[in-house]
DNA sequence: CTGCTAATGGAAACCGTTGTCAGATTCACC
DNA sequence: GGTGAATCTGACAACGGTTTCCATTAGCAG
């Protein structure tokens, strides 16, 4: 039976044929996959933990190429590409227990969360991206330290020393706020934690008070909220010449409060993102290019081909500051935008 | 033992965190989920079928939003959701069986599909997004031929009668050129053969002989397909006053076209889309906004909600018409904007 | 016609879990 | 001490495939 269906070869044609049709007279659907795969001991499926509610990833497009890669990845080797229902709230630890995938990818969690966790249990193989390093864990991603470096670079060059920042969430509780340099440091995101350590080396390096720069942090990761974070930095901090933003999406919203403020950019306030989404491409915001899709291709073919299971493997993918139209010299002091 | 995982109110507490310790002991990583599975007969995943190059897929905000929704929906009922690698070249429908899910949604394939066919065979629950019906099968989608009426109507009203048209590819087969009427009504992307044909009914109800209207095919989705398309369209046809697009991506590129040329947007050249993605929104592109979030959450909670099995369903998605900064009316022949 | 080999069909074991059920043990209470 | 309930143990049969292995048969040569 099972070789009628999958090794036409070791049988007659005639039998073949009688059992294919008498499966068919009798409404045999096919071989039942889950039982295939018990058999097997190959679930032909590679799960995806993204933990964090799942509209966060969605509505990055950043995130939205790490997934575009890895599902390509997926396809050339004709796996599917499992999403574990991860909900940020209960600790749902069930559901990655529940998945049966060949192997795990762990994609931009809080380095403490319990599905990740429960992850490194299953005696599957893992690649995480854009995660702290793991002992004997594979691991893809750019070099964040030099990346925002050459942003930091940039901007210093300019002239810039009196700058603002808004990152994106740094812990999985919510603080819609300025972030003391305390919480900067202990950030349980991995990839904002780096970010910011970065450039506080940079700029301290270029002799600002690291103390000093307001940081603005933002629980959701929109358009809308990088708007409103703009507003509370500027609100209070007015004057700053340049505001560095740890993605694109929340660069974009700079854009618009800047706009709303009547601010030109980059005459009057500088603008740096961080991806490279082409959304970013398409108005010329000055940021870092990171290649998102080939992070997540890069992830599935290191969990896919096993074949060379020697030693744990590190990716580290290039970056690629792209200056653009919302970077200038800061505004001199003669001529001050804001009254007075 | 299954007890001590699964039903830990079955058992005294003591014995419970006996078994448990002696089996961490023994190096057991917990139950296998295939074997569980094949047990229960529920394998805590749906199917999500894409067919299309995935590329495709992933970059079109509007199928991401979809996608969101449907994983949304998964995750309100912890259920996993597996995209099924279905590459468009091989007719590889071995993906199909091989997927270990309990039930699946078909999203944006053609309609001779061998993928669809062999989802159809498989003995689980179905749910199609933006698909032709097929009886006995729930179905979600938009009016689309109400939504592109609208549109339609907008531009009629205005004033315009010469206009041209830029929509998706229209089968498998690539051809990104003009489309006879033929290949329109033949179509076998059910949305763009719908989109298409109410184009037809408007216009011709206003008088303007469809078989005179341009229309220029994509086979890729992306803007800077959207960009050669109008160019294309506007060598051939100076004389257009519109653009219609049948998706908002493609509606992006045709602006920044019609910038390349000089074309003042809406003043010399009006340019809809279709969609109502954020980006569009964010430039003021009129186009016509769909819930794809509720599209793919609906068609989600259809699979997932099996309570109900009584009779297939058919949910149909409110649209609405968006007036942006793009649309205006045609500009006039006294002051013709090309040479003369 | 007999004996050997190759091809082929069918039976049985196995994958790891869950559910059931019978029997053993414990414990409390009368 | 007896009885019943509660709890625990162990065995076993599915679930529906794949894989191995064995028996049967056919084909062919001597």
């Amino acid at each position: 039976m099972s070789n009628a269906y999958n090794r036409p070869d070791q049988l007659s044609p005639e039998l073949r044929r009688r059992v294919l049709e008498t499966a068919r007279r009798l409404g045999y659907p096919g071989p039942d996959p889950v039982a295939r795969s018990l058999r097997t001991r190959k679930a032909g499926a590679v799960g995806l933990l993204l933990t964090e509610n799942l509209s966060y990833a969605f509505r990055d497009p950043a995130a939205v190429g790490v997934l575009e890669g890895l599902a390509l990845a997926c396809e050339d080797a004709s796996v599917g590409l499992h999403l574990v229902p991860a909900s940020p709230g209960r600790e749902d630890v069930a559901a990655v227990h529940r998945a049966g995938v060949d192997g795990f990818v762990v994609y931009s969690v809080p380095d403490d969360d319990p599905h990740l966790a429960a992850v490194l249990e299953r005696p599957v193989p893992t690649v995480i991206i854009d995660q702290p390093s793991i002992e004997g864990i594979d691991r893809v991603g750019p070099d964040d330290a030099a990346a925002v470096g050459k942003i930091a670079e940039h901007l210093v060059g300019l002239g810039h020393r009196q700058v603002g920042v808004i990152c994106m969430r740094l812990a999985r509780e919510r603080n819609d706020d300025f972030v003391s340099t305390a919480r900067q440091s202990g950030a349980h995101f991995h990839v904002q934690r780096t970010r910011l350590e970065a450039l506080a080396v940079a700029f301290s390096a270029a002799g600002v008070d690291w103390a000093g720069v307001p940081v603005v942090e933002r629980f959701d990761h929109t358009v809308d909220d990088g708007a409103s974070a703009a507003r509370q930095l500027l609100d209070a901090y007015p004057q700053i010449t340049a505001v560095i933003c740890t993605s694109d999406i929340l660069a974009l919203g700079a854009m618009a409060e800047a706009e709303r403020r009547g601010l030109r950019v980059p005459q009057d306030l500088t603008v740096t993102g961080f991806d490279g989404i082409a959304e970013a491409e398409r108005i010329g915001l000055t940021t870092v290019h990171q290649p998102v899709l080939e992070k997540g291709k890069a992830a599935g073919r290191l969990l896919l081909g096993s074949a060379e299971r020697s030693a744990p493997k590190v990716i580290t993918l290039p970056t690629e500051l792209r200056v653009g139209r919302t970077s200038a010299p800061p505004r001199t002091i003669d001529e001050p935008w804001f009254g007075g």
